[in-house]
DNA sequence: GAGTGGTCTAGACCACCCC
DNA sequence: GGGTGGTCTAGACCACTCC
């Protein structure tokens, strides 16, 4: 089950190893694991290596320690929503509604002040505006605009947004997206948002804007979403 | 600076060594930190123990490492706020206002059905409930309710909360607050709440539930919040 | 090639919990 | 006293970056 020769770290091994056992049901919430040294035995590795595979799944909140006694599985009833980043998409699923998208306006445009602020460019340098629709379950839920600059993310077609823009980024720029900041604010919906989400003028709605970052702090991406706040809810969970 | 005989981790000691260094600005957004190398023959500690401090950092978000190139102090310009639990008083601080609080309500009840659940407890066991108005700079910010189960936290009173809960709970009883859920959402001021805010009827306002947890899930509080949209955004910071 | 972070080892002693 | 996690050491080799 640990492959010591494998080019993918023991310890990650590891966790994904404890991982699915957890998704597969076959450690409970509340269930101790082995100890430290009943891992590092079992499988001949070092008690630090399996220290950094359950210091990485506490950390995410899939275990919890308790000195004197053991580790155990923490109950993630409520705490499951977001973990991490995770895109629209990736969110709807997560919420068991059927995730969809229809593009408004997909064009280069010159920045302006605020964006390019934002963006960390300099005003009238070209951006990619996105502005879509976000549906779950065929309603919709959200009216979203994207800026990216182009000059940092090139070749960007609506094809690769359609199917996902952190894997192109990732994966054929070879860029790391690392962290994101998210402002969350309550609002009234206009005239533009009550039509393209199909509610009444003045419903409430929640703003959530997004800032996108690489692990040297470059701005990748700014997301401003109008929810509808009869269907959404935003939820998260923090350590102390 | 380094004291190998106290009690105290080193690896901690380190870690707040270096936050110092950045709070006072010795250290800059963007500028390379001596290597782990460096430290550990500086100290004369292991390199593992640097890693474990250096490590903790990145967790948090003051550094970033680049592989092959060496540790950064991360731009925390934008991505400041809210950076763990915090409590209302510390937040406004945060965010240079000054914080106060009138309280409404303070008296033991018998708990509902949905209270019970969400403390996990018995319906009409005793709970506290607590009712306040919160003020940023004296004018009203949120209102305020509060539940705790009266069977886990015992003894409570008003100069308690009035001061500092979560010290109470953590010193006086010994119990280890761990984490928390919010749950955000978007609505519009009913009577009561533009009346205690000083609002409009039918003003945006934002929805914040917490659910506190100690670090084997036992549910702690209970805080279910209305701030004033115009005057209060909700800000987080999220690592891939 | 020199320097950096990434991974890993095989020990050690400590504090804490439970019997 | 025996088991657990918490801390720490003094090495090692790797992948990566930069010159």
């Amino acid at each position: 089950m640990i492959d010591k020769n494998s080019p993918i770290p023991i310890y990650y091994q590891l966790e994904e190893l404890i991982k699915g056992l957890i998704e597969k049901g076959e450690l409970k919430p509340g269930d101790s694991l082995p100890s430290e040294r009943e891992y590092a035995e079992k499988y001949q590795i070092s008690r630090m290596t399996v220290r950094q595979a359950f210091s990485k799944l506490v950390n995410d909140g899939y275990l919890y320690r308790l000195q004197g006694k053991g580790t155990f599985i923490s109950d993630r009833k409520i705490e499951q929503p977001l973990q991490g980043l995770t895109s629209f998409t990736e969110d709807m699923q997560k919420r068991g509604m059927k995730p969809g998208s229809q593009l408004l306006d997909f064009k280069i445009i010159a920045a302006s002040l605020q964006i390019a602020s934002q963006l960390n460019i300099q005003e009238n340098e070209p951006v990619y505006e996105i502005k879509r629709i976000r549906l779950a379950d065929d309603v919709p839920m959200a009216f979203e605009s994207t800026y990216i600059s182009a000059n940092l993310i090139k070749g960007l077609t609506i094809d690769i947004v359609h199917k996902s823009l952190y894997s192109y980024i990732e994966e054929q720029l070879h860029l790391r997206i690392d962290h994101a900041t998210q402002i969350i604010e309550s609002s009234i919906a206009n005239q533009l948002e009550a039509q393209y989400l199909n509610i009444k003028n003045g419903a409430p709605i929640l703003l959530i804007q997004r800032n996108t970052f690489l692990q040297d702090g470059t701005p990748v991406e700014l997301v401003k979403s109008s929810y509808r706040a009869d269907r959404y809810k935003f939820m998260i969970h923090m350590k102390r």
